[in-house]
DNA sequence: CTATATTGTGTAAAATTTACACATTGTCGG
DNA sequence: CCGACAATGTGTAAATTTTACACAATATAG
């Protein structure tokens, strides 16, 4: 079998254990990984991703997504976080690991496969350090010139957060904490993409029964202010088999 | 920041670009990494999965799945594919990345990051190598004592297929071409793990409209024998914007 | 105080999902 | 050959969910 000859797995006599594991992995070829965060923000009714500009001179002038290498002894989601927290400010933060790129060549540097993750929080909450690389929201909708494969990345991030909001209610970490209705729907226009009625929208949420009404109301809007809410988490937690997801 | 010192990303003079890109790389710290395959197929009436035996001594007779180191220059998916082609004989797999495990410590010869992958292939189809570390297969139910996190990696693929079967027909992937509508059932039900009506399920199936009847019927069942049926790539293409999923 | 904009609310129709029973068709055993 | 058995194949009524849709209430702006 061609496996066992030209697989350093492998490279042992056929059937025997091995003892030591750790003279097999120095054997492997190693390669470097980071960590890329593809963070989401909503603010003036759209979504947003922060993103920086690329510090390669090949990559001029094109935005990147926030990343940074694994180190040695790290976990995968620590060193995501850590991207995080260096660059919001922000503890607690939603945080998923979406997929891993792998490509060869997609880094012009030499082979770096990257973990890509996807996060959601609050603009309002935290401190942009924009003194880096001109670190910015920008819109969703108007990406372009990215550099590496940050594009593809932000494509496939962007696929599961539609995906991922309509079976578990994430919009939330997007929001303030309390919120009007109107915001809510606002939200989920945005990422879905699509108008969507406003009185089902609420019969909807209601139904679900995690919204608390905070007994306040909007300030500073030219029309009659709508209701405040929060999201209550034990509620969901308590009813979360009740319902697999949220369709529109 | 404290990012800009201790990252080797950014090991530069504040905002000048870098040049040579291949000089940031190389400084990186590297981590070998592999892809697994849990590899699923579907017999008697039971989803199971393809494990081998374990060959370092600390795991000694632990079942492992079927993984291999990525090449330096070689895609992820590549790997995954040549993993599943060596030890199944098998083309044209279904086969699909699940999640990245980084956890420095899950294997015991030292850091080593796997990009789990999950695959559905029909048992009939291939020729299993048994030579080799008694490769099997194993009813996924009874799983215990296998080696390194490849516990945890089956659950996270067996969740996935689980999710990933009421979105896509991917189910005929592990039923030969022509199969009865009690066949295709016991697939769900095995896969989900519940009982499903038979009459909506039919209902629902043919609704869908990516069945054809091959004319054929059973052999050497002990009762009426059903018709045979196949699924036609082609219509579900056609149709495929007009349902989202399949909700029992 | 009037115009305007948006909130808040309910219901009827349509579509989907669920629960459920019986005749049909083959095999098996005597 | 015949009866018992075991599964296939099929339809419908009830329940539930989803959709479409309109008007009164309440705040602000001028």
């Amino acid at each position: 079998m061609e496996y066992l000859v030209t697989s350093p797995l492998s490279r042992k006599k056929r059937g025997s254990l091995i003892d030591d594991p750790s003279q097999l992995v120095t054997s492997y070829p190693a390669i470097p990984i980071t960590a890329d965060c593809v963070i989401f923000g909503f603010e003036e009714n759209q979504l947003k991703i922060l993103l920086i500009r690329s510090d390669l001179a090949q990559y001029k002038g094109m935005w990147s997504l926030l990343g940074d290498i694994v180190y040695a002894n790290e976990e995968l989601d620590t060193a995501a976080y850590r991207v995080l927290r260096q660059r919001t400010g922000m503890d607690d933060v939603f945080l998923e690991q979406v997929k891993t790129f792998g490509c060869p060549s997609r880094h012009p540097g030499g082979r770096v496969i990257t973990v890509a993750y996807a996060s959601l929080l609050n603009i309002q909450h935290h401190q942009l350090k924009i003194t880096d690389n001109e670190l910015h929201w920008h819109n969703i909708e108007h990406l372009t010139d990215m550099a590496f494969d940050h594009k593809a990345i932000v494509d496939e991030c962007y696929r599961w957060l539609q995906k991922r909001i309509q079976e578990h209610p994430l919009g939330f970490n997007l929001l303030p904490e309390k919120f009007s209705l109107r915001e809510l729907q606002n939200l989920y226009e945005a990422i879905l993409g699509q108008q969507l009625d406003r009185r089902n929208f609420r019969k909807k949420f209601f139904a679900m029964d995690f919204l608390v009404d905070v007994g306040e109301y909007e300030h500073d809007v030219p029309h009659r202010p709508g209701k405040l809410y929060k999201f209550d988490f034990q509620k969901y937690e308590k009813n979360k088999r009740k319902w697999i997801g949220i369709d529109f």
